[in-house]
DNA sequence: CGTATCACG
DNA sequence: ACGTACGTGATACGG
């Protein structure tokens, strides 16, 4: 019997690490322990497409031993003034060599010698014997080993797609054989290694000698051939150069490597092993992909599928204890989605069913309405909507693993459940993605598969409580989640239920209006242009303007000229298309974002639009509201502001009430920083922007304040919030560095405890690596400690606003909570929120009380050092409330 | 599906 | 010397 095909597969360490270190964005790949992953990360990639493709029989790692090889005692400047191996690359190797031994990969390297002389060795050892071998490397020089048994595969910038080499590709890339290689560089040296080759010959012209002459020792042959050229005298001065880069050039297929190829089999994925160091590293991805792959036993999932004539078997769950319960909306849209089904149980005991009409049924219904009995879920906030379109009111919530999880990091902001059991331990659980598919082949799979993963979720959320629950109290969380978060998420349940209504007749008149304004615009800007053209696009648009009118260039993007308002604006004033341009793009986007994108949204049975609030997605605490976004409708221009006149309460005789806390983020960078000077002005109710103006321009008193110094006043506080810098200050608002500099200065002399705050933030981010608000929400901040300027830049900033802009966002969350018990008996309903103002929509008969209630309410929600403002307005649109 | 632009706090 | 203001979402374009 013939013996079986053997197949090598050899792997460039040092050569592939490097590729995969400088791919990968260093500071994207971090763990817990703060040790760069990426190139760990890179070189796994490269593994899984290798061994998918060359499913080998033998494999080898080979790395290089040491600095000093035959070769610099050949030539001590060989690979001379190359910059030191960075710190996060070097801590990798160790990882990288764990990672090939669980992949059942063995690493080898000789003294003396680079791995592509191992490499060179083992290959040349296989050709003897017959066996394919596969060569995977980021060095092109490797090519020259190349055979009608070797290929050589070339890692590309993207560390999984490689390019294959064989000997006719080789010579069809390059235009010579694997083997003239070396007389190539021979001739022209490399750079990267520091040797040179004969002086003035380049890579072409090496290329198109060794392609006549066939070798390097060829084409010193025939010197004649180039007698009375210049070329003559460099190959006679430099040949000792030539045939020294030859020797440095070529691989030493004849190196005294130990290892046999008997001894290198390829032993496959060493699960355990691979599982610890996925687990070690962080490598959450990949430890779902290996569990999916079947190759590791899952905990086995047993569960009763229920129906109607077993409900009595929900009896045996113990209902002193916390009961688990997960419905199942495959859309995103919680309001509109359909139901695919739900599970409840604890512990061992699990009821699953595809019917919802159960729920309706006792004594699943009444499990759920209790407040006596607990339950947990994933998404409070979701599951409380979808069960109230079905007429069931969930309450007394224990445990919202999702909410808990984006307390304990805001980076983990993910919405799917498969995920965010894996960022705490559990790789059981798959994504819905895998499951349902995505894009056009998502699909609600067999009942089995469906029902085994609801199973499966229903009981991570039950194995991770405990821990994730004690998370939070290391964290001094836990009030921050019960008294904050979980109450608030049933809050905004109840708004976006209620929803708000729009009037479309309102909207439509706008859309014949400004449809009618925005073709008008479209014509004048074909005539000035002399063309038409599609406005819309950047890219023409740019082509127009700056290369058509030759109008100058103030800006560019990556991709080409900028065309962006600030650019416009700067050229409006000698250009009558720009100011068509600018106007053009106001009514554009009036049209497509608010007009037809609310009418899009409006549900058809009560008029009214149903936005929903992320509450787990932003960095700081702050909500952002999607599917229509309700919290940037336009305000700042006439033409966009006419969008609220479509917001109208639901009834007639109603009005709609806007409630705004006044520069609720200076309050309280006032109260945290402690800065009594700041403090002072809020408490004498004076004009802060004014007294800011008083003080940095050196004024006796705020009535000397010009509205000019003012503007320039609110700026420096506007940046003071968002954690300044001279620069930033400058270019927001025009004035010189030095100037933006001087006023900073003088900021902080006038503000002295802000700039100490300020400091102090940037330690606390340092010393503990995350800062946090009045309400111990916590944002991390690895960035940090970045050698990279602009991203430790960013991460200060970062550490020193996120404290200010997420306690404003504490404590508009905490108002709203009281806020809902203090209206329990009034008509009134709250509807909207938008960061610092919350709109409500209430009756005639109780604008008098409203009008008290809501800002005593809103300025006693906390207690602080500074005393919070709200305004007041209201009108018979969100439009008239101001 | 990434980029540019623009709407809000 | 370096060179960014903080936090979001929707739309249109174009590869």
């Amino acid at each position: 019997m013939a013996e079986k095909k053997q197949r090598l597969l050899l792997i460039d360490g040092n050569s592939i690490i490097y590729k995969a270190f400088f791919a990968l964005p260093a500071n994207r790949f971090t763990n817990d322990k703060g040790i760069h992953t990426n190139a760990t990360y890179g070189f796994n990639r490269m593994l899984d497409t290798m061994l998918d493709i060359v499913k080998p029989t033998l494999a080898l790692a080979a790395f290089d031993a040491g600095k000093i090889t035959f070769r610099t005692k050949m030539y001590s400047d060989y690979k001379g003034g190359r910059k030191p191996t960075p710190d996060e690359l070097i801590q990798q190797f160790p990882y990288v060599k764990r990672l090939l031994k669980a992949r059942g990969i063995k690493s080898y390297q000789l003294n003396n010698y680079e791995a592509d002389d191992i490499i060179g060795t083992l290959s040349k050892r296989a050709e003897k014997l017959g066996y394919e071998t596969t060569i995977v490397t980021g060095d092109r020089d490797l090519t020259q080993l190349c055979s009608n048994l070797t290929t050589v595969s070339l890692s590309k910038t993207g560390v999984s797609s490689v390019e294959h080499f064989t000997t006719e590709h080789v010579i069809d890339k390059f235009g010579i054989k694997p083997s003239q290689i070396v007389d190539v560089k021979a001739l022209r040296g490399d750079n990267s290694d520091n040797y040179p080759g004969v002086t003035l010959i380049g890579h072409k012209k090496a290329i198109k000698l060794i392609q006549k002459y066939g070798s390097m020792e060829n084409v010193y042959q025939h010197l004649d051939d180039f007698s009375g050229k210049k070329m003559q005298q460099h190959l006679i001065e430099d040949k000792d150069k030539a045939y020294l880069a030859k020797k440095l050039a070529t691989i030493d297929r004849q190196s005294p490597v130990t290892i046999k190829l008997s001894q290198v089999p390829y032993l496959g994925d060493q699960i355990d092993q691979l599982i610890s160091f996925y687990k070690d590293v962080g490598f959450h991805s990949y430890l779902m992909q290996l569990n999916n792959s079947g190759k590791i036993s899952s905990p086995k999932i047993k569960y009763t599928q229920l129906d109607s004539k077993h409900l009595k078997l929900i009896d045996h769950l113990n209902l002193d204890k916390p009961v688990t319960f997960y419905l199942a909306m495959p859309e995103p849209n919680y309001h509109l989605s359909p139901f695919a089904g739900f599970v409840i149980g604890q512990e061992d005991k699990w009821f699953v069913s595809k019917d919802i009409d159960l729920l309706n049924s006792n004594p699943i219904k009444h499990i759920l309405e209790s407040n006596q009995i607990f339950k947990n879920v994933f998404d409070a906030k979701r599951t409380y909507v979808g069960l109230n379109r079905l007429g069931i009111k969930l309450a007394h919530i224990n445990f919202d693993m999702l909410l808990v999880s984006y307390l304990l990091n805001t980076n983990d902001n993910s919405n799917d459940l498969g995920k965010v059991a894996a960022k705490h331990g559990d790789f059981n659980i798959k994504s819905d993605e895998q499951v349902y598919g995505k894009g056009a082949k998502r699909s609600i799979p067999d009942d089995e598969i469906l029902l085994k993963h609801l199973v499966s979720k229903a009981m991570a959320i039950n194995n991770l409580q405990d821990q994730m629950f004690s998370q939070l109290k290391t964290n001094n969380q836990e009030k921050l989640y019960r008294q904050i978060e979980l109450p608030v998420a049933f809050t905004l349940a109840r708004m976006e239920i209620a929803g708000i209504t729009v009037d479309t007749n309102v909207l439509n008149q706008m859309k014949n209006k400004y449809t009618e304004r925005l073709s008008q615009v479209e014509s004048d800007i074909y005539n000035q242009a002399g063309e038409k053209f599609n406005i819309g696009s950047p890219k023409q648009l740019g082509k127009i303007l700056f290369e058509k009118l030759q109008l100058p260039v103030i800006k560019r993007t990556k991709t080409g000229y900028s065309t962006s308002v600030d650019v416009l604006e700067k050229l409006a004033g000698e250009s009558k298309i720009v100011q068509n341009v600018l106007e053009y793009r106001k009514i554009a986007k009036i049209l497509s974002t608010y007009i037809d994108g609310l009418l899009k949204v409006v549900h058809s049975t009560d008029h009214k639009v149903h936005t929903r609030y992320l509450q787990t997605l932003t960095q700081t605490g702050r909500l952002s509201s999607v599917d229509p976004n309700l919290q940037n409708i336009p305000v700042r221009t006439p033409e966009g502001k006419k969008i609220r006149k479509a917001f109208i309460p639901s009834h007639k005789g109603w009005e709609i009430f806007s409630f705004d806390y006044s520069q609720i983020e200076l309050r309280v960078l006032a109260a945290i920083s402690g800065d009594r000077n700041m403090q002072k002005e809020f408490a004498e109710n004076d004009d802060i922007h004014a007294s800011t103006a008083r003080r940095i321009f050196n004024l006796k008193s705020n009535a000397d304040v010009t509205p000019n110094l003012r503007r320039q006043a609110k700026a420096v506080n506007f940046g003071i919030v968002y954690g300044i810098s001279a620069f930033g200050l400058s270019r927001n608002t025009g004035i010189s560095r030095a100037r933006a500099k001087s006023f900073i200065e003088k900021y902080f002399q006038e503000y002295p405890n802000v700039k100490k705050y300020m400091n102090g933030e940037v330690d606390k981010a340092h010393k503990l690596g995350y800062v946090e608000t009045i309400s111990h929400r916590r944002r991390y901040l690895p960035d940090i400690h970045s050698k990279n300027f602009h991203q430790r830049s960013f991460a200060e900033r970062t550490a020193m606003n996120t404290p200010i802009q997420g306690s404003a966002a504490d404590i508009i969350k905490i108002a709203m909570i009281k806020m809902e018990r203090a209206i329990q008996n009034m008509s009134a309903t709250m509807l909207l929120q938008i960061h610092d103002e919350l709109i409500f929509e209430a009756p005639d008969s109780e604008i008098e009380e409203l009008t008290k209630l809501v800002p005593k309410t809103m300025d006693s929600a906390v207690k602080l050092d500074v005393p919070l403002k709200v305004s007041v307005n209201y009108g018979k649109s969100w439009y008239d409330a101001k």
